[in-house]
RNA sequence: GGGCGCUUAGCUCAGUUGGUCGAGAGCGCCUGCCUUACAAGCAGGAGGUCGCUGGUUCGAAUCCAGCAGCGCCCACCA
């Protein structure tokens, strides 16, 4: 029959495609706020959304898959769930694909002109989107695809321009001249965020500014006051000396600043001295920025090239000097010499000629963090520009206080510090880009009156003059600027939409923490400035993908893991899984990516081992209707009432673990109760009973189906292919109105619990194990039945009309609840309740190694029984100690002697059977 | 410079409030098995001074301090 037909092993490639198609015909994945209104209340997640640049790492993979699960989770139980996919139009990252394409044709963006080359951008993202979505559809995520967003589509620029216009309206936005962070390749400002500092060793060079004339008494005075910095050089000029990590910058120093308070240089403020190389002469000015205590004391001062100086320009009125243009090459207010070099070579050369002029003190190693472009990774500039800001403070205030109060909580807990450290101390976003992919900066100027506007809609006309000479801003937005309003935007805010009232604030988001502040951050500011309460109640911070030798997956280091490989070459379901099932809460998952079958080996593995429970199922059940539970509860046997005893269980665990985020704890939880107590356990002892004639079939059947039934259930969000198909497969046995999807997530039965099923079950569980395990140790194999002799414990009462079940797993002939006969040479063991284990192997055993072996058992039982009486000595834990941990171990030391007696008895008996031993030496080996 | 995290079996990792953890899983390894669900499997097993040193405690992988190694984040000390 069907059954028949089943693969040995599960194809993925046969089934995921169909079910998938299923999924989303059948509209399972959608919701409308007719639905959360109805239902229980809406469960929401809204995608991180990926950039449509990039394919689909594993990052995505273990993220997704993340999200699927918990979205699936609730699904099942019933709350109107919703998943709201999308993709990022990622600003710089995508223009400069584009670019780089264009670069081979020999072109750039300025050959095309902004429109055309707006349009080619286009192009690209509407092959690449859809490919990412295919990508997330393929790994099984059950997003509702109706509802796909971009962040450059037309209602998110709506949103866009909305929240800009508010801000600026309400002062939060603002234009100025500040020092900000340039990319001279990428040609635009980046926020704070975008430059990622790195690791780097540099020089700190120490350069000689000689004082200029009638200067020498100030020097001189400096100089006897202690100022090592200040000296003369060998044509008698004085000089100070100041130290940079950047010369080239010095030709654009306005001034040398000390600390207003520093007792050695307080004759040189307002003296004068002469930029080497330039001519220029600069004064020494007085700024509480300089710290007495650095390097010289003293700081040359470069207003238009670094930040700090910038400000000390402003306290101190400096005046600000240009030296270098867009592209990090000095420009025409450099000396002739430099004009034109780029930035590194003007260094070099600046160097070289203070040397020249034996103005160069010295050089040191320095190591220091470099800030650099966080997508083409060239070195940051310091930029004077005219840029637009948000002023963030008022925006991080009630956002601060939602993760105080606990209105926003972050797992694993941690980032909570982490995330308050930067709301307080935070800095002004610098918003706008020079580039031509992203949201247009909605800001008109007119060119005849100089208004400056900010308009929700395109303006016809000057607000202040009526003239039309009106001009928009030709800078974009940073692309997270529009992610920031995600959790509503795509919900059609600012409208008053149906979809908005129901499904915001969403519930949960799952991301990677190196977007805390570039995403997570800012989206709870923007949730309580535009609606109000934050966009959602939790965050999970999962763990980097990382390959085998730690390093973070990468493009170009190459170590990258495809996703779509392995669902190609092991399943959606193999690769969920083993992620998964790979790391704790925000732990970071290794992978090999040179060896795809030993990484993802465990979860295929598991993910068959499941599919062949249900191939046993079907082919083993029969076409006979299975009965409900009900009907079968009086013929129960004791691994029935078990197995459902242990599912009670399993599921209570599974919500707990996937409520605290605990995904890994869930996949542990189920692969235990479906491989070890289900696989091992249940199916091996029901085997028989479910063939036609065979004992207790009605309820073996029901229970079989029954439980996998359940496991289905459970492991469906963790493992969405193979369960829903297999659940379909399945016959039978209760609520089937739709797939396995939508199905009734399992609640834990109080019924069903049965406490004593458990325990006898258990201790039959552990005497096979033993048995099994002398078996091995005695090298008695399976084809030799052995008799049992139990004493002790509560053996009479578990093992009665369990003879059959032994047998067949333990390979036991016959049980005798007696003692062994006096002398027998044998086998034994000691179960935790005391009850005693022999197995006769008179003529089956070499006695002479056995006894060497049972005599150093003796000697390592004594010294822990001696171990234990000595704790049972103490006084202190006699005392304090809990009662049932000093009960503990008196049980244990009990246990300890009854073996230590058994042991004793073994070995006498070993030398009593000595003859009959060495006779049967031979029958030793292997069975035929 | 500040902050955070990690260090447990050969490898990758679990281990929730200190007490069945006298420490587990997966992979790998060893032994025996193609037992009609599954060799992507079954049965059994070897393998760990839980980074090091102290401390608190009747009791520490778990708490505290110090140290070492690795990693991450933040920061305007030129």
């Amino acid at each position: 029959m069907k059954a028949a037909v089943l693969p040995k092993t599960f194809d993925p490639r046969a089934v995921e495609a169909r079910i998938l198609r299923m999924w989303e015909e059948g509209g399972y994945f959608g919701a409308s706020p007719e639905d959360a209104e109805a239902g229980a209340e809406p469960y929401v997640i809204v995608i991180p959304p990926p950039n449509v640049t990039a394919v689909l790492h594993m990052g995505h993979g273990l993220n997704n898959t993340i999200q699927d699960v918990l979205v699936r989770w609730r699904r099942m139980q019933g709350r109107t769930t919703l998943w709201v996919p999308g993709t990022d139009h990622a600003g710089i990252a995508t223009q400069n694909v584009v670019e780089r394409r264009l670069a081979e044709e020999g072109k750039t963006r300025y050959d095309l002109g902004r429109e055309a080359f707006v349009q080619r951008v286009w192009e690209h993202v509407d092959r690449t989107g859809d490919r990412i979505l295919g990508q997330l559809k393929a790994i099984g995520c059950s997003c509702d695809w109706t509802r796909t967003r971009f962040t450059l589509d037309e209602g998110l620029s709506r949103a866009v321009r909305e929240i800009f216009v508010r801000l600026y309206e309400d002062d939060l936005i603002y234009r100025g001249e500040y020092i900000i962070n340039w990319c001279p390749r990428c040609l635009t400002a980046l926020s704070n965020e975008e430059a990622e500092g790195s690791e780097s060793d540099g020089s700190l060079w120490h350069i000689r500014y000689p004082f200029a004339p009638g200067q020498e008494e100030a020097a001189a005075t400096a100089r006897s006051a202690g100022a090592e910095a200040v000296g003369r050089l060998p044509d008698g000029r004085w000089y100070l000396t100041v130290s940079t990590t950047r010369p080239e910058t010095m030709l654009g120093d306005t001034g040398v600043a000390v600390n207003p308070g520093d007792p050695r240089y307080g004759s040189l403020i307002g003296a004068a001295v002469e930029l080497p190389l330039t001519g220029r002469t600069i004064p020494v000015v007085a700024d509480r920025h300089v710290s007495a205590d650095f390097g010289t004391g003293m700081v040359k001062v470069t207003p238009a090239h670094d930040p700090n100086d910038f400000e000390i320009a402003g306290r101190t009125g400096l005046r600000v000097l240009k030296v270098m243009d867009a592209r990090g090459a000095m420009n025409e207010s450099a000396p002739e010499a430099f004009r034109g070099l780029d930035r590194f070579d003007a260094r070099k050369a600046v160097v070289a000629a203070l040397e020249g002029e034996g103005l160069l003190a010295g050089r040191d190693d320095h190591r220091h963090a470099i800030p650099r472009c966080y997508r083409c990774d060239t070195v940051v500039e310091p930029r004077l520009s005219e840029q637009w800001f948000v002023r963030m403070e008022p925006l991080a205030r009630p956002a601060l206080q939602a993760s105080r109060d606990g209105t926003v909580t972050f797992a694993p807990d941690r980032w909570t510090r982490v995330y308050e450290h930067w709301m307080e101390n935070i800095r002004d976003w610098c918003i706008s880009r020079q580039l031509w992919w992203g949201h247009r900066i909605p800001v008109w100027y007119c060119g005849d009156c100089g208004e400056v506007m900010a308009c929700r809609e395109d303006p016809e006309a000057c607000g202040g003059c009526g003239g039309s000479s009106l001009e928009q801003d030709p800078d974009v937005l940073d692309t997270w600027f529009s992610s920031w309003l995600w959790p509503f935007s795509v919900f059609g805010w600012p409208d008053e939409t149906a979809d908005l009232k129901a499904f915001y604030p969403g519930h949960t988001l799952s991301t990677a923490p190196e977007i805390l502040f570039f995403w997570v951050a800012r989206m709870i500011m923007s949730g309580f400035h535009a609606m109000g309460e934050a966009p959602f109640a939790r965050v999970y911070l999962h763990g980097t993908v990382r390959d085998i030798q730690g390093r973070k997956m990468s493009k170009s280091l190459g170590n990258g893991v495809d996703p779509l490989e392995v669902v190609e070459l092991y399943g959606a379901d193999a690769l969920r899984f083993t992620v998964i099932a790979s790391a704790g809460i925000g732990a970071d998952i290794r992978l090999d990516h040179e060896d795809l079958e030993a990484s993802f080996a465990p979860g295929r593995n598991f993910v068959n081992k499941l599919w062949n429970a249900g191939r046993f199922a079907l082919m083993s059940l029969g076409d006979e209707p299975i009965l409900p539970l009900s009907q079968v509860a009086d013929d129960l046997h004791l691994e029935d009432r078990w197995i459902l005893s242990r599912q009670q269980r399993a599921v209570r665990r599974v919500d707990e673990e996937l409520d605290a985020f605990r995904i890994h704890g869930g996949a542990e939880v189920l692969r235990d109760f479906f491989r070890g107590d289900f696989a091992d356990w249940y199916l091996e002892s029901v085997k028989h009973r479910v063939r036609p004639g065979g004992p207790g079939r009605e309820a073996a059947r029901s229970v079989l189906v029954h439980v996998l039934d359940g496991v289905c259930r459970l492991l469906h969000p963790m493992v969405p292919f193979v369960t829903e198909e297999m659940w379909g497969l399945l016959p039978g046995s209760g609520d089937r109105d739709g797939p396995l999807i939508v199905a009734r997530w399992p609640v834990p039965s109080a019924e069903l619990a049965d406490a004593r099923a458990e325990t006898a079950f258990e201790w039959l569980r552990e005497l096979i194990v033993r048995v099994r395990g002398l078996r091995k140790e005695y090298r008695v194999g399976e084809g030799t039945e052995v008799a049992l002799h139990v004493t002790g414990g509560a053996s009479s009462e578990l093992l009665a009309g369990r003879e059959e079940m032994l047998r067949r797993l333990a390979r036991i002939g016959s049980v005798r609840q007696a003692p062994p006969p006096p002398k027998a040479a044998g086998a034994s063991a000691v179960l935790r309740d005391g009850t005693e284990v022999f197995l006769p192997l008179e003529g089956v055993i070499d006695v002479e190694r056995e006894r060497t072996r049972v005599a150093r058992e003796i000697d390592r039982l004594a010294s822990r029984m001696k171990g234990i009486e000595a704790k049972l000595a103490n006084e202190n834990f006699l005392t304090r100690a809990p009662e049932e941990v000093v009960e503990r171990e008196r049980e244990k030391l009990a246990s300890c002697k009854v073996q230590f007696t058994k042991w004793k008895v073994q070995l006498t008996s070993l030398a009593a059977g000595d003859g009959a031993a060495s006779r049967n030496r031979a029958a030793t080996g292997r069975q035929p």
